[in-house]
Order: C-alpha cells, then structure tokens, then sequence
DNA sequence: TCGCTTGTTGATGG
DNA sequence: GCCATCAACAAGCG
C-alpha cells in the first residue's frame, strides 16, 4: 500500500493509538524485521518507553519516544494493526508492541520489503533515512523550483527519486504527470516554466487529495488512479486508451493523447 | 511456470 | 560524475 499519504494515514492512527502510552512488552515474530539491532536488543531498548509523537518524513514514520526513536519502512506491503480492530494476530504481524491497558500495535508485512530501526541520536537516524530530499507534501515551492532546476533526467525518475522529493511513489508519480499532462520520459531538463509551475501545484494538490481521502483510489473517478492498470482502461479525461511502458524501471500508464511524447 | 506487484539498493554500461 | 537499466530482495496471486 505505502506511499505519502498513506504513511502519512499510519502516522495519524499511530498518534491516536499509541501516542502517550507505554510499551510494556515488545514481541518480534520475525528478527529479520529489525533491521540495525538484535531482536532481542530492540525489544529491550523499548520496553518501558513512552510514544511521545509520530513523525513522517516521505515514506518514513518516526516514532519518538522518552528514549531511542523507532524509525518504521512499511516496504510495499507494511500496514499498522490495532489489536481493538482485529483482535487474532496473524502470521505477517512481525513486530507486536503490547501497551499498557492490554492493546497491541502490530507493524504487519506480507513481504520482507520495509522494516524497522532504532535510532539513539540525530546522527543515527540520518544514517537510517539516508540522503532524503524535503518533504513532498511539505516542500515549498521556490524549494521544489530550486531543486528541479538542479536536476536531469526524465521526469518520474526524478519524481520518484527520495533525494529529490520523499514520499512520491509509482502510483503518485502516474498520477502526477497524467494531471500535469507531462509524459514521464520527458526530461525535466526540457519543462518549461509553466510545466514546472503546473508540476508543483499538481503534486501538491494530488498529495492533500490523497491524505485526506485515504481511499483515493476508489474514491476519484476523474484520477488516472481509479482507472490504471485496468484492462482497456481509457483516460478519465479524453477516453484515448491508456498505454503501458516502463518508466525510471517501473510499469508506467499513462494518456499517449494528453502526455506526449518527448521529441 | 511465468509475470506482476503502491519500494530500495547496488552493480553495470553508456 | 550523471543517468538509465537491471537484478536482487520477498511473498503472494492469476
């Protein structure tokens, strides 16, 4: 599931749910799941602790707590669980933080893509994240100009690249050069002002769409997202037929009449 | 069996 | 050094 707004979705119902309350118990299921200490070490270095507040950063959730910050990557398929929404735990529930007053937050994850990390220091968690560029739902706009303008290459590359812009995923991306009408092999070295200025401002409205309506995807009609991936799909906008291609090396649809191609 | 999936990283070649 | 592509990781589905 996990791009932008829905981490930013996880980010909420974790403050809701966990925020000033206790771990009394960490249970790891699966020790691969944590991925800079020893299972054993993780789940010491929490017991006892306090969520204070959950951060995001793209597709990042940072949780703090009255010691080290816990530093969640919910990979393609990570999910947050809340024991009072479904009781059993089940097998991809992999880390289980028991709370004081009985409930349980489960970090779930069908695949092994994602994680989760402790940091002790600031230094710590920028080794984590690594080299993130500014917020994606956040970046102001003579920021994300100023970036741009530094950059090469096709534009979903550069959308989806974390250095430039985190948060933005495959999907987002689609849906983003399809509402800017801007094909994704297109180089960002070759948009002109106005593509630019349109790129941001649809970024930034698709990302508020979607954060605050969680079921985006069902919920737009008039999105390249209700339809994508449809067998003979047709652009919400001008009923051309979708086309299909790899992009940045990732299966990308897109309206061959409303994006042109580059060149 | 093959191909595909809303993510990230490292190797490789131009 | 930059950029594009591909494999790997991983588990499930049609």
């Amino acid at each position: 599931m996990p791009e932008l707004p829905e981490v930013e979705n996880y980010r909420r119902f974790f403050a809701e749910r966990a925020v000033g309350r206790i771990v009394l118990r960490v249970v790891v299921t699966d020790p691969t799941t944590v991925r800079n200490a020893s299972a054993r070490a993780f789940a010491r270095a929490l017991a006892g602790r306090t969520f204070l507040r959950a951060d995001r950063h793209g597709k990042w959730m940072l949780a703090r707590t009255d010691g080290p910050t816990l530093l969640v990557h919910f990979g393609m398929t990570g999910d947050l669980i809340w024991s009072g929404d479904e009781p059993p735990r089940h097998r991809h529930d992999r880390v289980i933080f028991e709370l004081e007053g009985g409930d349980e937050l489960r970090y779930r994850n069908m695949r092994r893509l994602g994680g989760v990390w402790l940091a002790h220091d600031a230094g710590e968690e920028r080794t984590v994240l690594g080299d993130l560029g500014p917020d994606a739902l956040t970046v102001g706009r003579r920021e994300f100009l100023g970036h741009l303008a530094r950059r090469r290459g096709g534009a979903k590359a550069v959308l989806m690249d974390q250095r430039f812009a985190a948060g933005v995923g495959n999907l987002i991306a689609d849906e983003v050069l399809w509402q800017a009408r801007i094909h994704p092999k297109r180089s960002v070295a070759s948009l002109d002002a106005a593509d630019r200025a349109r790129l941001f401002g649809v970024l930034r409205k698709v990302l508020t769409t979607a954060v605050e309506e969680f079921d985006y995807l069902q919920s737009r009609p008039a999105w390249l997202s209700h339809v994508r991936g449809q067998p003979g799909a047709r652009c919400p906008r001008c009923r051309a037929p979708l086309a299909r291609v790899t992009a940045a090396g990732r299966t990308t649809y897109l309206c061959p009449r409303c994006q042109p191609p580059p060149g």
